[in-house]
DNA sequence: TAGATTGTTAATCGATTAACAATC
DNA sequence: TAGATTGTTAATCGATTAACAATC
C-alpha cells in the first residue's frame, strides 16, 4: 500500500540508507526485518511499517532486495539526481564542508565558493573558484544552483540572505546558529551544532537523567 | 507540576534556551507564551506544555520571566556547570569545531587535542596543546574530561574508541558518519552532516513533497 | 476589580508495538 | 508442503492541540 511519507518515517530514511549503504551484497542479496532490527536499533515491527509507508519492497519468506531497497530509498529522498550547490563563506567551517568526503558520491557537487575577503577572491580550491558574495545571486540564477551552504558567521547570516532574490525552490543548507525565515520556496535545513552539544550535555547532567 | 522531561520536550530545549539567551532583557524582563510561540514557531498551547512539563516558571497575567526561564532550562539541561573536552582529530571539521564560537561561553573547554599526524602533535591551537593519539585514554583519565569529540575520518573511529577504557559516565560527541556501539558509561551523541543533507534533499525533490 | 496569561484537563492526532493472516 | 517473513489490522502509547478555570 502507497501512502504519504509520514515525518517520522523521513527522519529515519537516511539512516536506512546509510546502513543499505554499507551492507556487503556479494554474500547475500536480501535482508530481513529482523536482521535490520539488529543492526540498525528498531524493532522489525516498525522497519515493515515504515517500508511499507511509501512502497512493497519486500517478498513474503524472503525479505527485502538490500540494492533495490536501497535505490528506492534514494529515490524516496530524491537522491536519484545531481544536485549542484555553492557555498558562502570560505572559514573554518567552510574548509571542513568542502573536504567532507560522502558528499560528491551522493550527487551533491560543488560549483562555487563565495566570501568577502579578498585574500581568497580569485583562487581556486580543487577547481572550484572562489569569488566575492556581491555576485551570488547572479552566480545562482544563471547555473542552475540547488543549495546553498550557508557557512558565514551568524552576524552576517542576514546580510546574505538579504540579498538572494531567487524565485524558484531552492535549498539552503545553513550551518549558523539562527533560525532564517524565507519566502516559501527556500526550503531551509538547519544544522545546529551547538543544540546537539546541549543535548549531550543533558544526557550526561540533565536534570531527569535519561 | 513537576514530572520526567520527555524526550520531545527535551529535543526543544535547546532551542528554547538559544531565543530565550537571545531576547533583550533590558526592555522587558518576561514573554508571554504567545509572544514566544509567534518568535518560535511552537503553538502558545505546546509551550506553556512543555515550559510545566519539568517545572514551575510562569507566573499568571504576566508570563514567563526571560532570564529566570533561561536558568531554569540551561539547569535542566545539565549547562549549569563546566565540561572539560578534547578533540580527537585534527583535520578539517576538528579545526572546524576548535574554532566554531559560542561553545566557551556556555562552559565547553577544550584541553587537548589528539592526533596521530607528527608534524602536528607537540604544537598547541590557542594553547591547546596536541599529543599522540596513545596518550587519549590516559589524558582523559587523569584530567577529568567529560566529553571526547571524535572528529577522526569514519575508517579510524574504531580503533580509538576500542582504546578507551573509561569506566565512569563520560560523552562522547561523533562527527564520523557511523553509529557508535558502546558500554552504557559512554554516552553517545552524533552528528550525522550527511543525514541532515539527505533531508534537504528529501524536503527539496522528494517523492511526497512536503 | 478587570484583563491577561498561566496551569491543567480532556480531546485529538500521530507513531509505535503486537499479533497474525497472507504468501513467497 | 513447511518454514520464513512480509503486509496489515488492531491495540497501545505518547505528543499535540483546544479549551477554560485558576490566579496574578
Amino acid at each position: 500500500m502507497k501512502k504519504k511519507i509520514s515525518k517520522a518515517v523521513m527522519m529515519r530514511l537516511p539512516r536506512y540508507y546509510r546502513y543499505l549503504s554499507e551492507m556487503d551484497t556479494t554474500e547475500r542479496e536480501t535482508v530481513s526485518s529482523h536482521q535490520l532490527s539488529v543492526a540498525m536499533g528498531f524493532t522489525a515491527s516498525q522497519i515493515r511499517q515504515d517500508l511499507n509507508n511509501f512502497g512493497d519492497f519486500g517478498v513474503q519468506g524472503l525479505g527485502y532486495n538490500i540494492e533495490y531497497l536501497r535505490e528506492q530509498i534514494a529515490k524516496a529522498l530524491g537522491m536519484d539526481r545531481t544536485n549542484n550547490m555553492v557555498l558562502v563563506g570560505y572559514g573554518n567551517v567552510g574548509n571542513a564542508i568542502i573536504n567532507y568526503p560522502g558528499f560528491a558520491n551522493k550527487g551533491f557537487r560543488f560549483k562555487a565558493i563565495f566570501d568577502i575577503d579578498f585574500s581568497k577572491i580569485g583562487k581556486d580550491i580543487y577547481g572550484i573558484p572562489i569569488y566575492h558574495v556581491e555576485k551570488l545571486n547572479d552566480y545562482v540564477e544563471r547555473n542552475n544552483i540547488n543549495i546553498i551552504v550557508l557557512t558565514v558567521p551568524k552576524t552576517v547570516v542576514k546580510d546574505v540572505v538579504k540579498n538572494l532574490k531567487i524565485k524558484r525552490k531552492i535549498g539552503i543548507w545553513n550551518f549558523a546558529s539562527i533560525d532564517l525565515k524565507l519566502k516559501d520556496n527556500y526550503v531551509v535545513e538547519n544544522v545546529h551544532l551547538s543544540d546537539s552539544l546541549m543535548r549531550l550535555s543533558y544526557r550526561l547532567w540533565g536534570k531527569n537523567g535519561k
